[in-house]
DNA sequence: AAATAGATTTCGTCC
DNA sequence: GGACGAAGTCTATTT
């Protein structure tokens, strides 16, 4: 076993024993570090779902603000998790009768719970390689383009991109299905109902838009004509017939990009 | 700096040059280990959209299977990343005119591509912490209870659990809008369309749902009666509103847990 | 490769 | 705290 204690918020142990490894998790868990681990474990979860995982070597995050992530050496989504706010302990199995300290085969256990919903998730390590504790500064937040809040912006920008005479009134109008992405009126002062995708879009797309032009029709009874656009970049092969199918209809637009 | 070398496949280097890290990150990536840089690091990302995010301390992980994470001290979700199939590299910007080494200052850049579509992440980090490298041996895959596969399993084990006399005939039927969940009768011999929910449904299964029974209504010609049958644990306020307005219906069934 | 829908989705926003 | 919809969603399945 090998432990490194830096002068700039690094602390690592390699190969640690289950108590070695037990006593600097507790302790990152304790200064409310960034901690990993990297170990033979099996790992179990009771909560919305279940779910059990039998033995292999992982990569297990704890974040400060309660988050749990354990990773295989596969896939984007970490195998099991626990959200930001539960709370996390590491233990050891209770020994034999006579003794106070853990029996030193005993697994060690991450075991990290919230309640509303009910969760508990239990990673067991058999053996630990390795356990680093982070402490992190970190100011700076992601700054995104290419949302679909932007697309909004620029049909409220550039009316005309949806149809030549087209006036935006009102975003987020509330329906009783629903709030509309943009409520506004044709160059015939027909009511039009927009719904945004920053992407290419499928049927639920469609069932949206429809939902929204249904409650809208009855919400404003029957004499006036609601038309229905979807503004996207493209559409599917079955949701553009959906959309024939309903009388509605489609405008290609992209959503703005890196400088525009 | 200090670098460990176990033979059990973790090697770890904490406080190193950044070209120090670059021949470990870049050893890494060779032998196909999993690897986690964490240090101080801005981060760029162009493709199915843009964003950028200034200096800070995250911990960033490359799995051999493609997959990049960028994690800052907060959240489930990593604040940027690359999917699985992606082609790493480490490079060191060019240094001046003369060197053929590169400049000792410049970042250190870890460079995530893929095509189809066209992505590209950059991690360039001002100074490294500690890189890990971890050869992964895992077996076993997820056992998992609670979701919607084993809720459409009980239901047609006991259809009664949706109402007395429903008669499951097809699964995943085909119609111009989808693929129905569950396809039956009731007792009467009525068309029945089921879309099942592992949890509490929203307005969007409503409009799923309402799909459902409009295309099959098509397809089927206007004599038959198509009912549709939400089945979930619970339904919100709007969603039922939404259901009554269509003339649909909800059944209250809970997925199986644990044991059952 | 594209399409479709589920997910222990997570995440933000608004009520 | 619930409800609702977006997401660089990801992931599995099917065409």
């Amino acid at each position: 076993m090998t432990t490194e204690r830096t002068g700039t918020g690094v602390r690592t142990v390699v190969e640690p024993t289950l108590s070695e490894a037990e006593a600097a998790m507790a302790g990152a868990l304790e200064r409310g570090d960034l901690l990993t681990v990297f170990g033979r474990c099996s790992v179990d979860y009771e909560g919305r779902a279940s779910s059990t995982l039998g033995p292999g070597d992982r990569h297990v995050t704890a974040k400060p603000d309660g988050t749990v992530l354990v990773h295989t050496d596969e896939g984007q989504q970490p195998v099991n998790w626990q959200p930001p706010g539960c709370s996390q302990r590491v233990e050891r199995v209770e020994g034999g009768d006579e003794g106070t300290d853990a029996d030193d085969d005993a697994p060690l256990r991450l075991v990290s719970t919230r309640e509303s919903p009910d969760e508990e998730l239990v990673v067991s390590f058999e053996s630990v390689r390795q356990v680093s504790a982070f402490a992190v500064d970190d100011g700076e937040s992601l700054s995104l383009t290419g949302s679909e809040e932007d697309l909004r912006q620029r049909v409220l920008e550039s009316p005309d991109l949806v149809e030549p005479g087209f006036q935006p009134l009102v975003t987020e109008r509330r329906t009783a299905a629903g709030a509309v992405d943009i409520f506004g009126e044709d160059a015939d002062g027909n009511v039009v109902v927009v719904e945004l995708k920053r992407k290419r879009v499928g049927p639920d797309a469609v069932g949206q838009l429809t939902r929204y032009v249904d409650a809208l029709e009855r919400d404003l009874h029957a004499d006036a004509t609601v038309r229905g656009i979807l503004v996207a970049p493209s559409v599917t092969d079955r949701a553009r017939r959906m959309l024939a199918d309903r009388g509605l209809e489609f405008s290609a637009v992209e959503p703005p990009s890196e400088g525009e």
